[in-house]
DNA sequence: CGTGTTATTGCAAAAAGTTGCAATAAGGAG
DNA sequence: CTCCTTATTGCAACTTTTTGCAATAACACG
């Protein structure tokens, strides 16, 4: 169960609790690895813990995604899908058939730097979704 | 009412159809000169069209943004704000006051140009928005 | 271990966004 | 100008997301 790394201190220490419901969350986006919807979520963190709701959902991924423990991903369509907060990383997705594939962020080094430096701005962000045609839908379509 | 560019072409090339609907919205759109969101485009275009409904205004965003009359901004929160489309431009946006900067396109170019080659993607959008802390909110938070 | 503080949750209701479908009307053809 | 095809709209129902608030339960402290 521990599987998931020990986020209770981490969260202890700036005030906040650890909970069951939170637990779950972050179990699965732990285990399922890739981005979520907040439904997929719901439906999977449901099964692990019984009773769990879909505000407590919203209101957690919100919460881990502002404490960095998940990073939200912008879906191209207005809305958000989740993942455990691991390396830096972006994505090119596929306007036409979904497609996606991740980009380095050192890639986007040099271009943070910059804006950085000609904003005065300091970039905290770093899952950005690029969007394009894939190579096959270039093609066909 | 001409104010707004002759659209009417453009779309019937394309065997759609100008509508009163779509006529308001993108006058609306192309006087703000903002980022509206759909509530703030239904108010203003319900000023000028009366009995336009709600619906109608998500599906001619939807429209308008498809076919590059209108360009789709994600604001953070998951939710989209739309703006008529002018030239390439991105967004440097603060992520604790809300603050916004414009960012030239010029300064993705490479970026983009790398991100092309690499990956075979062809880049279409070019309305990003990256998120940090400003100036001011950098010092007192 | 209890106890108290207050962060967090579930519930119910509201708001925002989406969808199916029949009625309407844009605009090309004659 | 009238007719016809069918893209587009409004309406109503539905789904998703957000919000207020009272009840609950983490967890720090003694
Ligand atoms: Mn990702
Ligand atoms: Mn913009
Ligand atoms: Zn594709
Ligand atoms: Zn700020």
């Amino acid at each position: 169960m521990t599987c998931s790394a020990d986020y209770a201190p981490e969260l202890r220490s700036r005030g906040y609790r650890m909970t069951p419901q939170r637990l779950a969350i972050l179990h699965v986006l732990h285990h399922s690895g890739k981005h979520l919807t907040p439904a997929q979520v719901y439906q999977k963190a449901s099964r692990e813990l019984d009773g769990l709701t879909e505000p407590t959902v919203y209101r957690t991924l919100e919460f881990l995604a502002e404490n960095g423990l998940a990073r939200p991903a912008h879906m191209g369509n207005g809305h958000l899908a989740y993942e455990i907060a691991r390396h830096k990383h972006h994505h090119l997705k596929c306007r036409n058939c979904g497609n996606e594939m991740e980009v380095q962020h050192s890639l986007l080094e040099k271009l943070y730097r910059q804006l950085e430096s000609a904003s005065g701005y300091q970039l905290t962000d770093s899952h950005v979704t690029f969007f394009g045609l894939c190579p096959d839908c270039q093609r066909g379509e």
